[in-house]
DNA sequence: CCCAATTTGTTCGTATGTATC
DNA sequence: AGATACATACGAACAAATTGG
């Protein structure tokens, strides 16, 4: 498996460290190292490159940054190739929706398109381990909801709800997309005081459908499976901008600002 | 609008250089910083942490390969927070999809779900200019498809349509998630030769789709334009697959390696 | 427990490049 | 053209972390 590239950095390169980083990626490519792989001390690319010690340090910062190489101090030390993480590749692209920041509407726009699909592809595909595990994570929330801002912990286990049944997908974009939906909406709940509030009607919606989701994925129902998991979309998006508009109008001095 | 946070990098920080980088980054939300605010010199940098020069600047390396900070020379020059481009994110996320890498299968899932999602949400909504953007587009793959390694191009050009319409959604997860989805299956069919070949079959559906699209938009016909890209999507899926089992026979011997 | 070797991490002083006025 | 303000790059020395004896 040629490994096609590593993405460069667009945007004009021009300063040192930048171009020798790129060089070291293509290095990377050409030579086929994989993760774990220890490349050329600094003194090595030191010489290699013609240049000084701190350009050098500064590209492998640039790497280092994408989550491309690690780097550990001592005997047998040096910088290491090394798999970017599914957390760090969230975290970066996370950057970019911090300036363009998307609605409720938008995310459930994407979830409501995705998580059917996600649902039914995993009908009848799963081990009993797994959907014992399922029914594990239902069971954490199982409590009867009372407290008060405890429910945002409600709230935080239906997204890992979430998060799991994600994770089980074979497919890594999937998985990606769905997980990092789930994080940016957590986000936006909880940074607006969002959660379910002490809403029943969400919580036992959402109960409901999880346990009727995982009997559906029990029984190999995809298409069932699918209904379920898009009727929950709808509802939970429903709920959500109600909240959110009663939010708007208690706090509508707060949207005045900026 | 509070901007929440930006993302803090994962997995143990400990140099300084990368506490530097999180507490800039700390600075810019607290403050409000937007892009093109200029940031402390180098030298308040240094006076301001108490470190060397050398350290900040592997710091500031740090936030320019994350696209959050951008520097120029001269005077009136300096760091500046910089919008994280949409370019920059896509290649930061297809890092971590060069190790975790999805067949064309995985790629088609989302497209499956989400294309059709899009021409739905667009119906009605585009103003005549964008419409006739999109007709302009489809011009430019109107020859008959003759020539050889040529076809390629007619694939590029249907990727810029589907990047054409993404673009037209105002909902910037959306926007992404597809156009990146066009560019990882750009890339796998570049790299893997795939591309629709000389299949007359798949260029014909091609044409065919984009039209009847085009006028399901121009009538506000929501639900059509949603069937004809889900149908459009059943087609290309199933003609890429049946190139990638022609190649996968064809060149056997040279998946056998590694 | 300490010591020595190895490799990255950090500091400082100086010089160069570059854009603005 | 020259002065100014800023990042960029260099080089040599020293500090810290890790490993093995």
């Amino acid at each position: 498996m040629p490994p096609v590239t590593i993405r460069s950095t667009p945007e004009a390169r021009q300063s040192r460290p930048q171009r020798v980083a790129e060089a070291i990626k293509q290095w990377v490519v050409d030579e086929g190292w994989e993760p774990g792989h220890r490349l050329p001390s600094e003194a090595a690319l030191i010489a290699r490159f013609g240049m000084a010690k701190g350009t050098i340090r500064e590209a492998i910062r640039l790497l280092e940054a994408q989550g491309l190489v690690r780097s550990r101090t001592g005997p047998g030390g040096g910088v290491f190739v090394h798999q970017v993480s599914e957390a760090r590749a969230a975290a970066l692209l996370g950057n970019y929706f911090y300036f363009v920041r998307p609605s409720i509407d938008d995310i459930y726009q994407l979830r409501a398109a995705l998580e059917p699909e996600l649902a039914a592809s995993l009908a009848g595909r799963l081990s009993a381990a797994q959907l014992d595990r399922l029914e594990a994570v239902i069971a954490e929330s199982a409590a009867p909801a009372a407290s008060a801002e405890e429910e945002a912990a409600r709230h935080a286990a239906s997204l890992r709800f979430h998060a799991t049944l994600a994770e089980m997908s074979g497919n890594p974009l999937l998985r990606f997309v769905i997980g990092f939906l789930a994080e940016l909406l957590g986000e936006a709940t909880v940074n607006r005081g969002l959660h379910s509030g002490t809403d029943p009607e969400l919580w036992q919606s959402g109960q409901d459908y999880q346990t009727r989701l995982v009997a559906a994925l029990r029984a190999g129902d995809a298409e069932g499976a699918r209904a379920v998991l898009a009727a929950h979309m709808q509802t939970a998006h429903r709920l959500m901008k109600r909240q959110e508009a009663a939010l708007a109008k208690r706090f509508l001095p707060e949207r005045a600002r900026r």
